[in-house]
DNA sequence: CGATCTGTTGACGGGTTTCAACCTACGTGG
DNA sequence: CCACGTAGGTTGAAACCCGTCAACAGATCG
């Protein structure tokens, strides 16, 4: 445990800007919260589906994911966790939380309580615009992946998959043009494209032969963006929301 | 086109508070903004993908869908909205409208020029707190969506659907105990759930068979509800956010 | 009254799942 | 330093759920 105030605010304020899109003077007022920070084991829950989370937690360092365990063991993931998403700020709103919350690297993350960011809502409204914005992101990630499940034949899946974490791997400064490291086991695949891990090996054994993907060592490289980009029809244009503060004004 | 001060507050009032839980005071200041009332014939588009949305529409009667085409022409329904759900909200943070939301009934909305909702919401804190509320419960609603056609066979895929729209009908006082009116085809429903109309046939007709739902005529009753939650592990804890004021004070 | 929409059903094929076996790497403990 | 257990990857065969195609009927509508 460490206060926040101790950590260097650079790395913070890089995490928060390129998702929240703060002003300097919000990101400062979230950091005099009394947080603190915690170091996450790979494979440690953050969030645990069915108990009361009033705590929000920060990732600054590391990737999560949030899923639900189904009454017969299956697993569905509903979303990866990145440096500066929010975990835990939907199950904040329901009586106990409806997902648990896992890391799959080591991680690090700073908790603040719900309550202290209802409070801090009203002194900077910015905040707000900043959450929703926020907000707005992950439905259209959230949406997209829908759309992957309902519709595309796994091949065309798991090719959208591996792009959308490489876009948003970079928008973060944590991928390579073309590659980037993540324990993506087949299992942690399947279960977050709802398929069986036999198709997903099968899937990702055509890409590599056809030389567009490849996974090594859990390392991704994308050998061929346009090629694999074009058969899973993917475009970014959802990955990057506008800050209300375009919006609101004329904009360019 | 009639002015909002017009037409009767109470209806709207209910809408509003029933989804959104605002103070009286927001919504007095919501409706007296400059909103026109538009009535959208059946089959009609509100939001069209590709366009820019800077307009934001809530629903006040009639039911709509938000959904994608793909290359293919195939479809995927991402949602159901209902009288008091707002369309465009997510849109208005994009360029470019990512999804088409077209009225599957006859339906009104009331349009408000996203500008001005900005500038509401820094005279009027509690209205982002029920913003984020519905965001919270939108995202919910998503998830469960994503979990059903990620991980559920047919049978249960089509009892969970169906029987969250029965709760969510009846949250707004649209829907009987155990049947509402609905123009659900089986095109509808199995461009909702990534299903072919082919099988969603099948799966109804063994649920009709096994009396637990029987769609006729535009009208969805469900015969036995407990075998069919049991069924579809239905648990609707989902649908309902807290409100940021029971949150951050003392609950009882 | 033809056109379109919607529902229904049968036959067939294929994409996926299931099940199983085998392999490598890795870590821990004897 | 090897033994063993575990996690993860790979692959084949069979079964099956589900999608595709097609045909037909009733309803609605201009």
């Amino acid at each position: 445990m460490a206060n926040a105030a101790t950590r260097p605010k650079t790395a913070l304020n890089q995490g928060f800007s390129a998702s929240l899109a703060l002003a300097d003077e919000e990101v400062a007022a979230l950091l005099d919260l009394k947080t603190t920070s915690r170091t996450i084991r790979r494979g440690q829950e953050i969030v645990s589906e069915g108990r009361r989370c009033s705590t929000l937690s920060v990732i600054t360092e590391g990737i999560a994911i949030r899923y639900r365990i189904l009454r017969d063991g299956q697993r569905q993931i509903l979303n990866f966790l990145l440096p500066g998403d929010f975990a835990g700020l939907t199950s904040c709103f329901f009586e106990t939380a409806l997902y648990s919350i896992r890391a799959i690297t080591p991680t690090i993350i700073f908790q603040i309580p719900f309550t202290a960011v209802v409070e801090l809502l009203d002194q900077h409204p910015g905040l707000a615009a900043g959450l929703f914005r926020l907000f707005a992101s992950e439905a259209a990630i959230r949406a997209e992946h829908l759309i992957g499940i309902g519709r595309l034949p796994g091949l065309e899946r798991v090719a959208h998959f591996l792009l959308e974490l490489l876009a948003r791997l970079r928008a973060k400064g944590l991928a390579d043009e073309r590659s980037y490291g993540l324990p993506l086991t087949r299992e942690v695949i399947s279960d977050a494209l709802g398929m069986s891990v036999r198709n997903v090996n099968r899937v990702l054994q055509q890409l590599r032969t056809a030389g567009l993907v490849r996974i090594e060592d859990h390392v991704v490289v994308i050998e061929n963006i346009e090629e694999l980009s074009v058969l899973a029809d993917f475009e970014h244009g959802y990955l990057r929301p506008l800050a209300i503060a375009e919006l609101a004004g004329e904009r360019g």
